[in-house]
Order: C-alpha cells, then sequence, then structure tokens
DNA sequence: TGTTAGTATGGACGCTCGTCCATTTTATGC
DNA sequence: GCATAAAATGGACGAGCGTCCATACTAACA
C-alpha cells in the first residue's frame, strides 16, 4: 500500500491514494487523479494561484472539464490534495536522504538541511508552490498543515538530534541541555526557511553552497564539539 | 513634500503622493487613493488575494467603484500601490526605532531587528499582506521589489554596520573580515525572514522573545566581544 | 456476450469578475 | 456667481469563472 493523502470530498473515500495499485480501471481512476494534481501543480507554479482556473489546469491535464468535480467535488479541494502532495514530495525527498545516514545526530541533521536545499527540493517549481500555498494559508485553514515545512515530523527529527548531542555535553545540566536543543532546532530550522524566501526573490544570486554554510555556522557556534564549516560543500552543482 | 509611491497608470502622474497636501480638492483625491490602498490592504490582510476583487476593496472603502480606474488605472495597479505603501510603512517604523540610536554598529542592528519583531510591525495583518504579495512575486514582477524585506536599503544598513565590527577585530585581515561581515548579514537577515514565516504559521505559540534570543545568539556567535544574550528583553509584551 | 456500474465527457448554467464611460457633482479661478 | 475642468458616480458590458449533469463510454463480472 502507498501513501496517501487526505481529500475532503466523499466521506466513504476521504483518502485518494497516490501508488497505483488495483485492476485497470483503479489504476485509470488513479492515474487521472495523479495527473490533474500535477496538473494543478504546474499550473499554481507557473501562473499563479490567481491565474489558476479550472479551464488552465484541465487543459493542462488534457483530461475533461467534469473530472475535477468528479474526483475531488471541486477545484479547492483539488487544490488541497495538490498541497498534500507537495508535501509528500518533500517528505520522500527526506525520507531518501535518511536511508543513507547512520543513526549519528550530526549526519541526521546534516541530512535534513541537505536535503531541504537541494536541487531536488530547493528549485522555482518547488518554491512558487510552496509560496503560493502560504500566501493562502491564512484564509483557507486547511492549507496551513501541508505549507509548514517544519510541520511536526521534521521538527522532532531535528529536536530529537539536537538533544542527543547536547546530553553529550557534560558540561550542561538536563535543563540547560534541553534548552539548547530547542533553540538549536529553532535557529535551525528558521535559518532553513529563511533560505527559501532567499530563493525566492533572488533566484539568480542564490547559492547553495553560502546558504548550507551559513547554516553550519549557525550550529557550529551552539555545538562547536560536532560542528564544523568544512562539512559545508554541496553535494551537486548549484 | 512626502514620500512617494510608483503607479503604472498615467504616464504624466507616474508617482501618487502619499502626504495629503494641496488644496481642497488635491486633498480629496489624496485621501480618497489613500483610502482605496488600505481598503486593498485590508481585503488582501483578511480575505487573501483570491477573495480580493474590486467589489469587495470599493465596499470597505466606502468610494464608488469607477475610482480604482480612475485613480490607479485599474486593480492590478491599485494593488501594487498598495504594495508599496505596505514597504513604506515598514521603513517608516525602522526610520522612527534608528531616531534614538547613535551610530554604534550593534545598536543599529539590534534596533533593525528589534523593529522586524516588534508587535507593531510583525502582526496578523502585515503578515498576512506580506505573503500574499509573495505568493504571487514570480508571476507579478511588479511585486518582487517590495515584497523583499531584505531590498538593498535594509541589506546596505546591516551589511555596513557587521563591516565596522569586523574590521575592528585586528585578528582577522580584511577580506576575511569582509566575509565575516557578509556571512552575519546573510545569516542575520534569513533569520528575519524565518521568524515570519514561523509567525505566519505558528501565530499562537510564537514568543517574541525567543525569537530575538535566537537571532542575538547568532551574532554572539559570530561576533562574541559585542553582542551578549542578555540584551534579548522584548520592547513590549507579547 | 450481455448487463451493470464505475468512470469520463463537455456543454449549459448562473454568477461574479474587472473595465469602462456617460452622467453628475463640486471645487476652483475669473 | 458663473463658467470650467477636475473628480466622483454607479450601472452596463462582455468575458471568464466554477459547478453540475445528462449523456456516452468501457472495464468488470456473471
Amino acid at each position: 500500500m502507498g501513501l496517501l493523502i487526505q481529500s475532503n470530498f466523499d466521506p466513504k473515500e476521504q483518502q485518494i491514494n497516490i501508488s497505483i495499485t488495483g485492476n485497470k480501471r483503479q489504476r485509470l481512476k488513479q492515474q487521472n487523479q495523479l495527473t490533474l494534481i500535477k496538473a494543478a501543480l504546474d499550473c499554481i507554479a507557473e501562473l499563479g494561484v490567481r491565474q489558476t482556473s479550472v479551464s488552465e489546469i484541465i487543459q493542462r491535464a488534457g483530461l475533461s472539464r467534469g473530472m475535477i468535480h468528479l474526483h475531488f467535488g471541486g477545484k479547492d479541494q483539488l487544490l488541497i490534495a495538490a498541497g498534500h502532495y507537495a508535501s509528500k514530495l518533500y517528505y520522500d525527498h527526506l525520507e531518501t536522504q535518511l536511508l543513507g545516514v547512520n543513526d549519528c545526530p550530526q549526519k541526521i541533521i546534516e541530512a535534513v538541511v541537505r536535503s531541504d536545499l537541494s536541487p531536488a527540493v530547493l528549485n522555482q517549481h518547488n518554491v512558487n508552490i510552496w509560496y503560493a500555498f502560504r500566501g493562502e494559508a491564512r484564509h483557507f485553514k486547511d492549507i496551513v498543515s501541508f505549507s509548514d515545512t517544519r510541520d511536526p515530523r521534521l521538527r522532532k527529527l531535528v529536536s530529537n538530534a539536537y538533544q542527543r548531542l547536547a546530553i553529550q555535553n557534560e558540561a550542561l545540566q538536563p535543563e540547560q541541555a534541553r534548552a539548547l536543543a530547542k533553540e538549536a532546532t529553532y535557529g535551525t530550522l528558521c535559518l532553513m526557511e529563511g533560505m527559501w524566501t532567499d530563493y525566492l526573490l533572488h533566484t539568480d544570486s542564490f547559492d547553495r553552497h553560502k546558504a548550507l554554510r551559513i547554516i553550519m555556522r549557525f550550529q557550529a557556534a551552539l555545538f562547536p564539539a560536532y560542528f564544523n564549516l568544512d562539512g559545508a560543500i554541496p553535494t551537486k552543482d548549484q
């Protein structure tokens, strides 16, 4: 069974399967749903929310007008499903990056940051989509949940790693260690967010290497024993 | 003469005066323009871009339908003018905060951060507006310029202050000092951006004191001689 | 192979959008 | 106080929106 994404449409099928399974009929249905989701995301990325219309989506999907209503109940629900899908892609990439990492806290944190800044995740397409949803987040409650990179999953992953580093420092009281870990988590995630905004507004001059270096610097300042700046070498080109 | 904001409407009057001056006729005109701008911002903050329509704006402004076209040439140009106005308010607040500060680099940087995090600037209304514009930034070129907190003005202000701190450190080569100042500027601005995103997505649990403290911590790590964590006391409540 | 039920189609619908302009109002300067 | 031009008004307009549904298709199963 594949991962599921939520839809608010038919209560009987509140979840739409993202993986393509079942007999031919089910496969075609799921394929069309995915096509619609991807078309919607392309639309948002290229044209923005304001210009993303049902006509635009179905034209890109090459499917018929009625399918949005049929499969998602309406345009808004399709957009919500698309948001969940985009969020899923973010975490899918993170998980693949975490696979090659042993249980070492520094490596986990580094993998999170590297994944967040990697070209596969941090690119024009995704940044456009993310900020488009966030622009509507406050007025479209369902969107908040997935427009947050730092949702509880990610936060907990990073927080746990920092906790483990902090308690290794015998000079700190347990409570001090907890406080340090909290601040490190907050700062790291804020920096990651800030980098995305930088990418949105200064795409042409954005430098992944520099971005990674700044975050490493912050970590090195809080945990001098565990991080050094030499790690700040990009995984791939630009 | 007051500050001016740009409009793309009539080439003969490419700028719309924000200050209220001149005879009665001019004052009324400027007042109505400002009313429209404020109504548009309220709309965006409360309803989002998607629901911000001409009808909604003029209803809130209590003015007639045709005024948007008359004064701004169309809805989009009004929104652009509104964006410039919002940006102006940000810098106006910053300037008042800088007035009481002498030429000390640390104090300047602290004033920038405190202003950015102050309730007068970082609040639901403004965050909604800022992210609404950013959501359209990529597809609405005119918007990029003012949706950027870190526009050249702010960047230069912070950068110059850090430069002055860095060159005071005699242990650093001039080039190292420059690099340090650049990283400090980048990191500080990214953290500020990250805090705004945190506010957007976690308004209820957002803590200005904690946010300020993290930024101070980053600064203290890069300039241990000039920043300490005790400065992290909020100017007001919340 | 025939029946059925799940899926797909695309046009019609009512509605709201932003624009524009003929008309009215009103401050200004002679 | 009158003539003038600037500013304000609000309804009409066509275009485009999202929704919905009568109809057509087709995979599944007996």
